[in-house]
DNA sequence: TTGAAAGCGGTACCAA
DNA sequence: TTGGTACCGCTTTCAA
């Protein structure tokens, strides 16, 4: 009687002693069927285990509700983002999700363009893409809107050709938050610790905090941003022990800053009392770091929450018009890692 | 000549003025079509940009390349996992890997039920659980071995009915390494922290390290264990200002491990001079903890490598008979967050 | 060497 | 109220 890995509705139909066109519309919940012919048709189905199946609804819907998610497993940032975009998937009811991400390794041409393809043979009816994958990779993106496979990126707005919505954190804002925060405790020494040029958010939020600084009466400041990972480490270091060291770390990332918590360490400089560090970002790094880490928050989830929703409304026609660019406002977090500039307190 | 959202065989047949039926074995790389055949029909594929539907291969075949993954958001060690299952599938090339992740939320059977009816209504090959996910929802379960669907689960082996085959990290050398190492650094008194009974990994670990203790001349401990997670730091700072406080702590998890750290933090307790950590788990925590944490690291990538081997070779027959355990040892981190035992050095 | 036709698991329209 | 049948995109005999 159950025998079958996958029970299918000729089989339904043979048990249930009526035929498969009858089978596939009680299944429906279409209306027409006699109420004995419905009660049967369901039990037997229920009894035999039935579950619809999907590739076959797909091929003929030209729809599979499933999104192509091209996210790097690095951190909780991206698990965040990931959650997000998962939640709403799942509560849109119109998708599940497929996920291809890209490792956090060196670029690989070949293995990104397979990952694509695996997306596009599968069918997916949009993709939602990191500002890695969107950059390094833009030259597949293509592929993509040659077929109308609607495009969403998170964190990086897409160069000319590529049409693509976009989820951003608010840049201008986190800038407004770190500088206004070290401003107000009286810092005028700034150290800015960012990424390598060349990716986009790091490089907006850059010309942002500058920006702003320049609007801080008698401040100075000198930026930290070094192509190879390593080589900040040191370049913090000797920051720390030169005379007249800065005071107010800016970093651009959670990451960076955990950079500057490990060199205060080794040059014994307390955070606060020495150096005070506001930083960006949400990874979960915050809830060991001691002192707390005082840092500008992205609402990762609602990104991804965002995102899944941009490319779902995409892919289902309740979206349509040029490319939509959406802001997350951020959020301040207050830590321990903040204190009155040294300068002030003498 | 490309309006087609995704060009069809038929169409490439239209264009090549072939049938559809000799389109289809060039592009599967058939033999038996007439050079210059073959080189018309590859042309026009490509320039169409073809791409073989997945969905349509898989209802024939019965087989869909994709393995149902169910995994949590959570830390670094799943993200670890989840690479390691994404990495192998994309070599095996056998698969590419459906996501359905449950939320690190509080149990809801209606949603796990919709994610297992997802995979299955996808028809995965096989899938792949977490703890959380297999332990709670063991009922469900069912729903896949009914149709000999392959389960494959990470750190914790199922209970008598269910069929599953598992990953599992070695709990007896963790446990060892912990305890040996303490107990070489001359600590006799000791603080379990762990989770809360019934979560198979953390009895089984508990059981180990407890075993090991009793080895260690002269040795007395206490167990933390609570059923929730606020109740544990009060608890862990009570024992810290205890007279007579233990100076060797064992932490079930990284994230005990972190709590442990804040505890001591706020009462002025100096690691590793006043109290020595030692923990298990492989989350970047690591990177930024200030002293550097003694850890037992799992191996996380590893063990999702080895879980997607398990169900690709399950799903594709290459392994048949009895359920595996596999046991995939685990790395010992010394950091600075142990020393000698401050009895010891008086 | 190429093509016609059946079929995979369903859906949907139309006739019975 | 039911069942027949063509069709979704592609594969696979089996003939031509």
């Amino acid at each position: 009687m159950r025998k079958l890995r996958h029970p299918k509705q000729a089989e339904i139909a043979h048990v249930a002693g009526v035929s498969p066109a009858t089978v596939s519309l009680v299944l429906r919940g279409g209306t027409g069927a006699s109420e004995k012919t419905v009660n049967r048709v369901r039990e037997v189905a229920e009894q035999m285990g039935y579950r619809p199946n999907a590739l076959v609804q797909s091929i003929r819907s030209g729809k599979t509700h499933s999104l192509g998610v091209f996210v790097p497993p690095y951190d909780s940032h991206w698990s965040q983002v990931l959650e997000g975009i998962h939640d709403y998937a799942t509560s849109a009811h119109y998708v599940s999700m497929l996920l291809l991400h890209k490792s956090a390794r060196e670029r690989d041409d070949s293995y990104a363009l397979e990952q694509v393809q695996h997306a596009l043979d599968r069918r997916v009816d949009a993709v939602i893409l990191c500002p890695y994958f969107a950059s390094i990779y833009s030259e597949f993106l293509n592929e993509f809107s040659r077929r109308d496979v609607p495009v969403v990126t998170i964190g990086q707005a897409m160069p000319e050709g590529i049409v693509a919505d976009t989820v951003l954190s608010d840049q201008s804002q986190t800038a407004m938050y770190q500088v206004e925060h070290l401003a107000k405790l009286g810092h005028r020494s700034f150290a800015l610790v960012t990424d390598s040029q060349g990716v986009g958010w790091a490089d907006c939020r850059l010309a942002e905090v500058e920006a702003r600084l320049k609007c801080v009466p008698g401040a100075i400041w000198k930026i930290l941003r070094c192509a190879h990972e390593e080589q900040k480490d040191d370049a913090i270091m000797d920051l720390l022990i030169s005379p007249n060291a800065p005071t107010g770390f800016i970093a651009g990332t959670d990451r960076d800053a955990a950079r500057i918590y490990a060199a205060a360490y080794k040059t014994g400089k307390r955070i606060p009392n020495d150096l005070s560090i506001v930083s960006a970002g949400n990874l979960d790094y915050l809830r060991i770091a001691q002192p707390t880490l005082t840092t500008v928050s992205h609402r990762s989830y609602e990104m991804g929450q965002r995102a899944a929703e941009l490319a779902i409304n995409r892919a289902s026609g309740t979206l349509t018009g040029k490319q939509r660019i959406e802001t997350i406002p951020v959020r301040f977090c207050e830590g321990a890692s903040t204190g009155q500039s040294p300068a002030r307190r003498t």
